[in-house]
DNA sequence: TTGAAAGCGATACCAG
DNA sequence: CTGGTATCGCTTTCAA
């Protein structure tokens, strides 16, 4: 079923035909009509491939992620997705989890999209630069700027602060911040936030997922500390479930299950993450803003039982 | 950047470039080389666009969800893209969630992929129907088959009678069960089973989330039950976040939550789910089978503390 | 308003 | 082993 079949059904040219399913060029009703019968009669479905080549852009755009067992990108991911689906791009996924070729399938996933989304944890600055060099639009996702891409994060340091002040306040002194800031700059200026307040603040290293947490409960406990930060709620629940529940312990997102298990977090928008990023994008793409954006979304604290009985009231 | 300067960088022709990409013909090492330093040279990436043309194929599928909101459809999306990437299939995704024109951006990204997966509550039968009209591949998640599609589901009616089981054994007689049998053959199967068991069972209408869960709270208490089988985890997560545990409750899935929640619930492999698809797709899109399959994966009975004090021993 | 024809970027058949 | 060229399905001048 292609275009031609369609011209020859309805007795016309298939510059004509093409003319009446774009709708930009006018078209006499009458002529238009047998068209669009044609088309509704013979089920024509223009191909994308066809229709892509000639207007040279795929009309989607792809968003990579490290993985999409945690409702953190699930919920990036969903927003993405739904506003690029108004926006009238189809979306594709790449997860680089584990995978050594991610460099490779990046580039691929570059060759088939008008524009490109990468989160934390997914391929080096290279790469991305690399991208960007081909003239593909690129937005970061909680990731510090490269070259002149636009970037997407959540505030972290004000945030982290707070989180600290209220931890002394409920009389702790040694604490812990559990997580890698060297692998995530989300996590980097939650450390830098929390440090500000307690200089003496004990890293200790992680993983990003439940088992991490829960596997570093023996190292956290040689600390002896009297709360733990994790840079994360999977972290935190994880630890959770192995020290149940006898360190005071705060975590960062706001997840669902955060909810259940009374942990005392951070809430962050990632729905919103992914929204704007593909806000962005759809600006770099048709050319509607040149100057790269970095736009901060704020946060807020969430204070449940976790960390502690609350010696003072606080919201 | 394209075949052409590839060709002339190389001095031959674009039809040896080609061969020397796709590696099926051969050709003198000498030459292979001379292309190969040039596409590295110029950073060639072919296009897709016109690959898939001339190859009609686009070596991408979709798959089309409610939402991404819950764990549940994460879960699936995430094995179903990590066995397709290993195929070297792109992924699109599609979710469907209340838009009301979601049958024709499913028609339309049916046009841009290979082959197709639907879940539940995206589009109705006879979209599907009209899809696998058009020759494209078609698997269904946890729907009952159309047409001679490929179909992969959980099994639901033996563990929810196992499950109702567990509850007679607590000494529960009246049980309600939350959630909308007619919206899902999953929760249709559950129902049954349950059913099989317990012919009494009383069903409350109910969404799918959270919310809906936390809202059914007041219809559930007017039924005065004993117990109360949730269509699934989020909805058992909110009713119990309503009730406070005051009702003995059961859930379905097994996502993350419910571990903190102390829920009885059914585990069924989610992200298998999703893998199998995929595996299932490949195999018609390649035609390396015919005939449909239509498989169904184990689920088990994981017993919690949200079903009341343990009359007796049972894991 | 409409048609003819030139691409868009690859693949693969047909000769040589 | 290599080059020329028709083709894939559609958009878009250029003329009529």
């Amino acid at each position: 079923m292609t275009i031609y079949e369609v011209a020859e059904r309805a007795s016309v040219s298939i510059a004509t035909v093409s003319r009446v399913l774009r709708g930009n060029v006018p078209v006499s009703p009458g002529t238009a009509a047998r068209v669009r019968a044609a088309v509704a009669e013979l089920r024509y479905r223009p191909s994308h491939l066809g229709r892509g080549l000639a207007e040279r852009q795929h009309a989607a755009n792809g968003i990579v992620f490290p993985d999409l067992s945690g409702p953190y990108y699930a919920e990036v991911v969903l927003g993405y997705e739904s506003v690029a689906a108004e926006l009238g791009r189809s979306v594709l996924i790449l997860s680089s989890h584990g995978r050594p070729t991610a460099r490779d399938m990046v580039m691929e996933l570059a060759a088939r999209v008008d524009g490109l989304v990468f989160c934390t944890r997914t391929v080096d600055d290279e790469t991305v630069r690399e991208v960007a060099a081909t003239g593909t639009p690129v937005v970061l996702i909680a990731r510090p700027p490269v070259a002149d891409v636009d970037t997407i994060t959540t505030e972290n340091r004000d945030s982290a602060a707070l989180l600290a002040e209220h931890l002394l306040g409920h009389g702790y002194r040694r604490v812990v911040f559990l997580g890698d800031a060297d692998r995530s700059s989300d996590f980097a200026e939650r450390f830098e936030g929390v440090r500000q307040i307690i200089p003496a603040i004990v890293p200790v290293a992680c993983g990003f997922d439940e088992n991490s947490g829960f596997r570093a409960a023996e190292a956290v406990r040689r600390q002896r500390p009297d709360a733990v930060i994790c840079c994360n709620d999977e972290v935190a629940l994880g630890l959770t479930s192995a020290t149940a529940g006898s360190v005071p312990v705060t975590g960062w997102d706001d997840v669902m299950a955060a909810r259940y298990a009374g942990l005392t977090t951070v809430r962050q928008p990632m729905r919103e993450l992914g929204a704007r990023a593909a806000r962005l994008l759809d600006e770099r793409i048709t050319g509607a803003r040149g100057e790269p954006h970095h736009d901060v979304l704020p946060t807020r604290l969430i204070v449940r039982s976790s960390c502690g009985p609350h010696p003072k009231e606080e919201t």
